[in-house]
DNA sequence: AACCATACGGAACCGTGTTCCGTTTACCAA
DNA sequence: TTGGTAAACGGAACACGGTTCCGTATGGTT
């Protein structure tokens, strides 16, 4: 039995789901409630509706884009790539994935408020990290006790703040992914 | 001509920062204004009379320990320890510094209620990272062109959320450090 | 003792997430 | 076509936290 609807109440769902997503573009993750409400042409009441919480209203506008990183992590390991230039490119996509949304890497935090989209984020994507860091120690080209939920929360972290002048968090992921390699010291 | 405050005054600033340090080490750093006012026993005006902003209490509640880590980095050098040595141990001693007071890294961010307190610590301790970096490099220890703001941001990043389990802040910033050594790919 | 600049307390204001409830409407059945 | 009803809606109201404002109290000085 598949759930029944009202017309309108899908329709609104699509709605809000464009508005937010627009709204995110022009004014980052962080834009008020009313904001998006108003942009869709509704009353709050009806965003609490399809979205009990800011934070499913931002999961449900970037799942498709979780999903596609999350499937980009085996693609690029059976892509003939050593294990680790395939971790490091997928955690490049990761990386490219939060600055170019302004504001999710913030709202990614610990925060309670954030708590479902944090948790999100991290279901989907670290047994993906897992993966790649597993073959990658197995090749021996980094070390084998790194844990891939301190990874990805390091690196989300290491976004916060991404496009403020003065701040290359690419360089910073940079170092952390040198930083794997086994030959270090 | 120093500035003559009333005794009331001068009592009640005193007050204040014991109320809120306190209060930083119960509840953590986000702990409501008014809640401070209610420990100190003085309404929320005074507070802000005395400190216009939150941003600049905290920064009142913990200069002095700033100020220590400001100065232990020069002592670091001195000590004869190798650049990179006397980086890695500084590096740690801001680490301690951020992780064992909860909620500050997190207020360190971007934030513009806290524009004060980033400002106040970037001002501060980037020179000193920048003259630790550049011994370091001069020594041939590490890469070159690091830049001091990207990496003091980064690392306060990185202890974002570090008192959550499951997540190792230390850890990641190990691995910066060991990214910057100029022997590895 | 009187005066007044300084300092105080806390109610009020603003912005933002969330809840509540009276009203409207889509859908189905008669 | 017309009701009837459960689903959905709009937006006022609430919670909460930072900040401002202003009438009142008081330390210090004459």
């Amino acid at each position: 039995m598949a759930e029944r609807k009202r017309a309108d109440a899908r329709r609104n769902e699509r709605t809000l789901l464009d508005a937010a997503a627009e709204a995110f573009v022009t004014s980052g993750v962080h834009v008020p409630v009313r904001e998006v409400a108003a942009r869709a042409g509704v009353g709050v009441g009806t965003i609490y509706r399809h979205f009990p919480t800011r934070a499913d209203l931002i999961v449900a506008v970037y799942r498709h884009q979780v999903e596609a990183c999350a499937e980009a992590g085996p693609t690029l390991l059976a892509t003939g790539l050593s294990p680790h230039a395939a971790l490091a490119r997928w955690i490049d996509m990761f990386v490219d994935f939060l600055v170019t949304k302004h504001g999710l890497a913030e709202a990614l935090q610990g925060d309670a408020t954030f708590a479902s989209l944090h948790a999100y984020f991290l279901d989907r994507l670290v047994p993906v990290c897992g993966q790649l860091l597993a073959a990658a120690a197995e090749a021996g080209e980094i070390v084998s006790d790194m844990d891939p939920l301190t990874l990805m929360r390091g690196v989300g972290n290491l976004c916060v703040g991404a496009d403020s002048p003065g701040y290359d968090a690419r360089r910073m992921v940079a170092l952390v992914v040198a930083g794997l390699r086994i030959d270090r010291v």
